[in-house]
DNA sequence: CGCATTTGACCTGCGC
DNA sequence: GCGCAGGTCAAATGCG
């Protein structure tokens, strides 16, 4: 604070460099404390020189030599000095050696603090003015960075962290102009900050991705560690529902609902949300960046329609299509249907999670994630076509493959291919 | 004893 | 405004 107070002096102050006050122009009938135009500094008045060919005012040159190293101080109690106003001039100039004169001194050192205070004044109405200008200029500034920022909101939680960090050093408000309704647009601008990088956040931590598989244990083993912090009962479900988090560091946003399907108890669905802010092992990394890759695809939003891959058509059970009934945007990959045969040539598949069981990998679809409760919505419709530009995606369709391609066990280091310029699956080439 | 799990209470959003 | 459902919290409990 007070570093960020001096930067400010500092920046006021260069700001008056090359700056022409009015008294500049009548530098010949007084000598002005702190001028640009004088440089060396005054400490104080010899309002009562005995060299009439001087100016009325004298600065008193050993003083100055006295306190040369405390210059920027005692240019700041200067400063302080003339805000203050003519009392304390008057008291300094007395202990620069006036002993009492007569009357016609007394009106003479009157007239003389007079004009001194009205010179004083309108260089405080110049700094004033100064500091408006430079307010204003910051809040251009600020506005300008605030729409830049709110036009590129798709990659950019990075910059506005940047910025936002940037902002918070570079600013400085003097106290005097904390009642400014201009002062108080810039906190409406950090808050606004904050709302653009909370939205951000949350959108991130809101999307899921379902991974329906068969198993008889309670929780597949995915990679990650986690702890339990809930349990209910849905409705609709008998199976309770069961919350965790993940533990592997502290901090990491990201959570898991597991829950049986009330149609075939030996279905377990999980959902992730949100992305790990740690480094992940090899055996769970698969997962993660097809989550990460689905949360990415469903905030950037559906691709045009005009580069739909191959694969939808010849590949339905690879189309992961967006819940309708979930609250949030849900991607659900359903690794349970035995028709799964006439695509996948290679069975049983085992799972390779760290079930007791091996679960018989079914039908890689994907499907709405209704399974709990069996609604459907006209947001189904809606959706669906939505669903359809999602899997143009190349980057998330690449990561579902390594996710697919690691439940299945069957990844043999490359034979699983999905290029961008092929837009097509190989799970299992000929 | 420390850590993980359980479970009831509480909060929040949404529909009526 | 009220009730419901989903989600989270935190004290109580269990377990190694």
């Amino acid at each position: 604070m007070e570093a960020a107070a001096i930067r400010c002096e500092n920046m006021v102050l260069n700001s008056l460099d090359g700056h022409k006050f009015p008294h500049e122009t009548n530098s010949n009938t007084n000598t002005y404390i702190g001028s640009p135009a004088d440089h060396s500094l005054i400490n104080e008045m010899d309002f009562f020189s005995t060299n009439t060919s001087s100016n009325i005012i004298q600065p008193v040159k050993k003083e100055q030599q006295h306190h040369h190293h405390h210059h920027d101080q005692q240019q700041l109690q200067l400063n302080l000095n003339v805000i203050v106003g003519s009392n304390n001039l008057y008291a300094t100039k007395r202990t620069a050696g006036c002993n009492g004169g007569t009357k016609t001194q007394s009106a003479h050192k009157l007239v003389v603090l007079q004009a001194e205070l009205e010179n004083m004044k309108r260089e405080n109405e110049c700094l004033r003015s100064m500091v408006t200008q430079v307010k204003e200029k910051y809040i251009y500034l600020q506005r300008y960075i605030e729409d830049y920022n709110i036009h590129d909101t798709t990659n950019n939680i990075k910059t506005i962290n940047v910025v936002k960090e940037d902002k918070k050093q570079s600013l400085f408000v003097p106290l005097d102009l904390k009642n400014d309704s201009r002062v108080d647009s810039l906190d409406n601008a950090d808050a606004k900050f904050d709302s653009i990088k909370d939205g951000v956040d949350a959108s991130m931590r809101r999307v899921r991705v379902a991974v329906r598989a068969r198993s008889e244990a309670s929780m597949i083993s995915d990679g990650c560690q986690w702890r339990k912090y809930g349990q209910k009962m849905a409705k609709g479900n008998p199976c309770p529902r069961a919350y965790y988090r993940c533990t592997m560091a502290i901090g990491c946003p990201v959570r898991k609902q597991v829950q049986r399907c009330a149609q075939d108890r030996s279905v377990l669905t999980t959902t992730y949300e949100g992305t790990h802010n740690h480094p992940l092992p090899q055996t769970a990394m698969a997962m993660a960046s097809t989550t990460s890759a689905a949360a990415s695809m469903l905030l950037s939003g559906p691709k045009s329609s005009s580069d739909h891959p191959i694969l939808s058509p010849h590949y339905p059970h690879l189309t992961p299509i967006l819940s309708a009934t979930a609250p949030f945007p849900t991607v659900t990959l359903d690794l349970t249907n035995p028709k799964s045969d006439h695509y996948l040539r290679q069975p049983p598949f085992h799972f390779p999670f760290s079930t007791n069981t091996p679960m018989v990998l079914g039908h890689v679809t994907s499907q709405l994630n209704n399974a709990t409760d069996g609604r459907s919505s006209d947001r189904e419709v809606t959706n669906a076509a939505t669903a359809a530009d999602f899997t143009s995606d190349p980057h998330f369709m690449a990561a579902l493959v390594a996710a697919i391609g690691s439940v299945i066990g069957n990844n043999n280091g490359g034979d699983n291919v999905y290029t961008k310029n092929d837009t097509s699956i190989n799970l299992y080439p000929p």
